[in-house]
DNA sequence: ACCTGAACACCGTTCAAGT
DNA sequence: ACCTGAACACCGTTCAAGT
């Protein structure tokens, strides 16, 4: 499921045990400690596989994002959004780790690539497949951490509706 | 600084030593127990006045974020990128404590406001302020955490440049 | 009303040592 | 090559008790 398939390996181990960790418990519990207990072994034992946490979480990202397949920019956009919205915490995993250039979000230069092909300049392609990747991550979060905060009972009941994705996404894909 | 201004209180001396720290040495040195320390006072003191740390947080962000005066929409979003860009981490500090509901961003309905003013009809202005918002966010965020990085010397010398602020800007808000 | 002191249940990371 | 065991330097939070 992780690199681009082969003999499984340890590592590999690693990294599906922390996503199924991920799914069970959310990320403020995927622990270094907890990830260990999990596969039987010491927490110091992981680091002989990845240098540090943060690493480890850039491998879980990846694992998260997959290849996308779609090849309309609109289908690009809304394939990140379905998968972000379809694990646990996604969202903030890949922000974060997409940021701290643990990760790399392949969504991004397959927009830009689908804008140049319909039609789009340069700078209008960049602008357009960075801006949608943005909004997709920001409005994913804000839909997850919203999600959790209501379960916890904190609905702030004064928090404006979220426009619907779509709606935002039209703006920025509007003109192709 | 913080409230709508008056008799400052300990809970304020709080908040801006807590900015004064996340200027200092940024969001992840920022721990309850050297908020605490640096007032002179034991870590548990603190939840006489907050509940947790990240309602804190959430009051630190709000004074980060402040209360806007511009009035145009790309004034608005302009606005919000400066004052991210202002305070060392204050992307991730706003993103997080907003999506977790402990802050709001005053930016939002103002921006909002601003799009019905321009003439746009309910729908399309919600779905402005909203994409503007999480694209600012999102871009700061972005911005900020790649420079960190590469003081690191972790600069991935593959990752692509990001599109500039402005062109994201006027593919949401282009049609005022 | 506001704070101390001590404790609880955790963290990420390092490192010598084992096999 | 891969892992253990023990340690280091921290965390957020709770709670009885003080003033």
């Amino acid at each position: 499921m992780s690199g681009t398939g082969a003999k499984a390996g340890r590592r590999d181990d690693i990294v599906a045990v922390a996503l199924e960790l991920l799914d069970a418990h959310g990320l403020p519990e995927l622990s270094m400690r907890r990830i260990a207990g999990a596969l039987g072994m010491q927490p110091s034992a992981l680091y002989w596989h990845f240098p540090d946490k943060q690493t480890l979480l850039g491998a879980v990202a990846a694992d998260v994002l997959g290849a996308p397949e779609a090849s309309g920019p609109e289908a690009l956009a809304l394939d990140l959004r379905d998968r972000l919205l379809g694990r646990r915490d996604a969202a903030e995993l890949v922000s974060s780790a997409s940021a701290l250039g643990h990760c790399r979000i392949p969504h991004s230069e397959l927009l830009r690539s689908a804008a140049l092909a319909a039609g789009a300049d340069d700078a209008r392609a960049a602008a357009a497949a960075s801006a949608a990747v943005l909004y997709t991550l920001g409005w994913v979060l804000h839909a997850q951490q919203r999600s959790v905060a209501e379960a916890l009972g904190a609905a702030s009941p004064d928090a404006p509706e979220p426009a619907p994705y779509a709606d935002g996404l039209e703006l920025i894909l509007g003109g192709l």
